[in-house]
This record gives structure tokens, C-alpha cells and sequence, in this order.
DNA sequence: GCCAACGTTGGC
DNA sequence: GCCAACGTTGGC
């Protein structure tokens, strides 16, 4: 069981438009960069992430869980570009900054860190259950 | 709004 | 296959 990060600027796509498609869930898509699109080759459904706020806000925000393997993303001719589909599973009670991320030590190793232009991006089980505890979250609840 | 870091493109 | 030029991302 792998984690994840999901990165979007929340005036194109927010967290709550995520909450409103429900349950059917959404294709992730937009996703125009080969390590982004790798790692979400790698995902399998049922596996859960961070849905995280870039340039407004710039927190983790809630717990996505990925609802189909890559496919093809429809919003591109081009064959290369694929996408999951993933769904909003709960809100993050406290929200977690980047400023808070940053401070911890324990987190220095984040790709969400390491290499900030990343949109999608693998999470350690460890650095999963340290933010969901941070935001007030049992990890136990939202690794499902 | 700026700019550093990074990724991609295309000429050679 | 190299690398300069360019475009984009995202933190500040």
C-alpha cells in the first residue's frame, strides 16, 4: 500500500469541486510531466493521498483515495498523457502548511520538500501518518 | 510580481 | 547526444 500527494491550485481545481463529484470520482487530469505521470501509473484503487493546496493556501487540506488506475487523459490528442481517478474521502480537520511541514524535521524528506514543482508525488507511511496526526486526524481513519 | 528551479524542445 | 533557449511551476 503506497501514499500519495495531489497538488492543485485551489482556484482551478479545489478541494470542495472535489467533494462535490463525489463518490463517482474525477480523472486527475492536466498532468503534463513523465515523473508525474509514472507515479500514477504505479497506483492501484483504494490507495490514498494528500489533496494539497499550491499557491492559495499552501496546505494539505484532505484525503483523496485513487477510484481507477491510469487511463487515458481526456483533456489531451496526445497518447502519453494519462491519469487516474480519484475521489475526496475526508477533510483534514486543521489543515497542514507547508510552513508547518517545513518546521519538522521528521518531514525534511518530503518530496513535497525536496522538490516543490512536483505535482504528483509519492508519500512515505511514516510522513502520512505524521501530517494526518498534525491535522488532527486519526491516521488509522484516513488510511482507511 | 519576481525569480529560482526545473522540465522540455529543437537546432546542431 | 549535447546544450541553449524557452516555458512553467510555485514559493516567497
Amino acid at each position: 500500500m503506497a501514499f500519495w500527494l495531489f497538488k492543485s491550485e485551489p482556484f482551478k481545481w479545489s478541494f470542495e469541486h472535489q467533494k462535490q463529484v463525489g463518490d463517482a470520482g474525477q480523472q486527475w487530469d492536466g498532468v503534463r510531466n513523465y515523473q508525474a505521470r509514472n507515479f500514477m501509473r504505479e497506483m492501484k484503487p483504494g490507495e490514498r493521498g494528500f489533496f494539497y493546496h499550491s499557491n492559495e493556501g499552501k496546505e494539505v487540506v484532505g484525503i483523496v483515495e485513487v477510484t481507477a488506475t491510469a487511463h487515458h487523459d481526456t483533456t489531451s490528442d496526445d497518447p502519453r498523457w494519462e491519469c487516474v481517478d480519484v475521489k475526496a474521502v475526508m477533510d483534514m480537520p486543521m489543515p497542514v502548511t507547508l510552513e508547518a511541514i517545513k518546521a519538522e524535521p521528521r518531514l525534511s524528506e518530503m518530496v513535497l520538500v525536496t522538490n516543490s514543482r512536483l505535482s504528483v508525488q509519492p508519500v512515505q507511511m511514516s510522513e502520512f501518518k505524521l501530517i494526518c496526526e498534525m491535522g488532527g486526524l486519526d491516521p488509522k481513519k484516513a488510511m482507511g
